[in-house]
DNA sequence: CGGGCGCTTGATAGGCCTCAACGTAAGTGG
DNA sequence: CCACTTACGTTGAGGCCTATCAAGCGCCCG
């Protein structure tokens, strides 16, 4: 039933109830269902001309470059995640979009959403709402970068991405599996590739999380909750429905 | 002129045209002017009751808090900035919001604007900017705490906190008065006090720019931006106005 | 005058980075 | 089919950056 709508029905009928009315004017929203490669950025930092996607099948990874060649990976993205949905009304993008593996995405024509806002003002506060579910992601994640050591905010990492997968019904806790490699963790969490590298292995003999071949499988989630007191409250989408 | 309208007016009128009807909806949006005293919370941390506001007279920093009792500021919000705008729509607010200075704020009536978004759609989009421009700030933050080292991470934010303070007129490339503390700026960069301390001794050495009795001056700015790497373009709130 | 707060500075320790080397697996081209 | 290349993962050694602990100073205010 779920998996005969849009992505972007999906994503919105999470925090309003949708009217037959309101999906039809959805599917207006919808351009194409576009593939683009991996390694192949979508959305460069600094460009004029946007789209937003809804991502609906792959891994991408939003990110910025320093002057110095350093980068910082701000959120990987996971199927049922908006792409590019901050950079809408901004002049000029302020982040980079790469695709982590080939994916596949539903454009969306940013100046449709806007004109629906006429419309239909539900559809307004379900866009604000899920930029504040995607704001309160990164909040989180300079929370891990600021004030937790390298083990915790790697072991907190791995339980968010567990935690998002699990909502779109691709992860549990037992696992999931995990396309992203070691340098990108380390460009995300702000460490260096080698000490991912030492961490994992310090997960791995703590008996807390595994990560190889692709798959991340918790071996004591709880314990590994509390190892990196995670608190997933910040990741409820269980708003309260709309009228 | 421009001080005559109200914080909120002024705020999205950056964004939005607004017409003189607008100004009136906009009105109606207010709810009283109330005064909060330095140090005694607005906004906590899991509360589920929410009000939003804008700042209209002092400094206020929003931060969360770990269970083994850090903190982290998120962000230093000055005249003319939303507080709580992000936990305007989730069932809990993930974070909590301290004056830094006694302050003054314009309350908002949160469900009369999401009301308002039915009778005007560029009050929604003008709502979904300034959340934009907020997270915009967010991110920046992140890149400087993961990938700049303690001096650059200081420099970059001196220079944000003047940026954003000249766009609401106290502040220049002279510099500013500033409230905070060693202890706050510590809190925010995810760095200690002693080292914040001593990493504003090598800014004042290097020639860059001093922070003493309350007051950022810029000795050399243009190299001070040069050295922190800072690029203002995810200040510009220069949008492209709206028909 | 005493006490608290914020700022400053020194000494020490340790977490994380950098550099470097090596193993493995997969892909490429002859 | 094999030599070569490339990407990713793993491990060790050494050193820098930043935290922590500690002490002292100036200032404001009760």
């Amino acid at each position: 039933m779920l998996n005969e709508l849009s992505p972007l029905a999906r994503k919105l009928g999470a925090f309003v109830a949708l009217s037959d009315a309101e999906h039809a004017l959805l599917m207006r929203l919808h351009r194409r269902r576009k593939v683009f490669f991996a390694g192949r950025d979508l959305v460069h930092q600094g460009q004029s001309e946007h789209t937003a996607y809804v991502l609906a099948k792959g891994w991408a990874a939003s990110y910025k470059v320093l002057e110095d060649g350093g980068r910082q990976i701000l959120n990987f993205k996971v199927p049922g995640d908006f792409l590019g949905l901050r950079s809408v009304l901004l002049r000029i993008s302020d982040h980079s979009i790469e695709p982590v593996t080939d994916i596949e995405v539903s454009e969306i024509g940013v100046s449709d959403v806007l004109d629906a806002f006429n419309e239909n003002h539900k559809l307004a506060t379900a866009f604000l709402w899920a930029a504040s579910c995607d704001e309160a992601i990164m909040v989180e994640h300079l929370v891990n970068i600021g004030r937790r050591d390298a083990a915790k905010r790697l072991a907190h990492f791995l339980l968010e991405l567990g935690a998002r997968l699990s909502l779109v019904g691709i992860g549990s806790k037992a696992g999931y599996d995990c396309p992203l490699t070691q340098y990108l963790i380390a460009d995300a969490l702000g460490l260096s590739a080698v000490h991912v590298n030492r961490c994992l292995r310090q997960l791995r003999e703590y008996g807390l999380v595994t990560f190889t071949g692709g798959r991340v499988a918790f071996i004591d989630h709880a314990r590994l909750v509390e190892f990196a007191q995670f608190d997933p409250a910040y990741l409820d989408h269980s708003a309260p429905k709309l009228r």
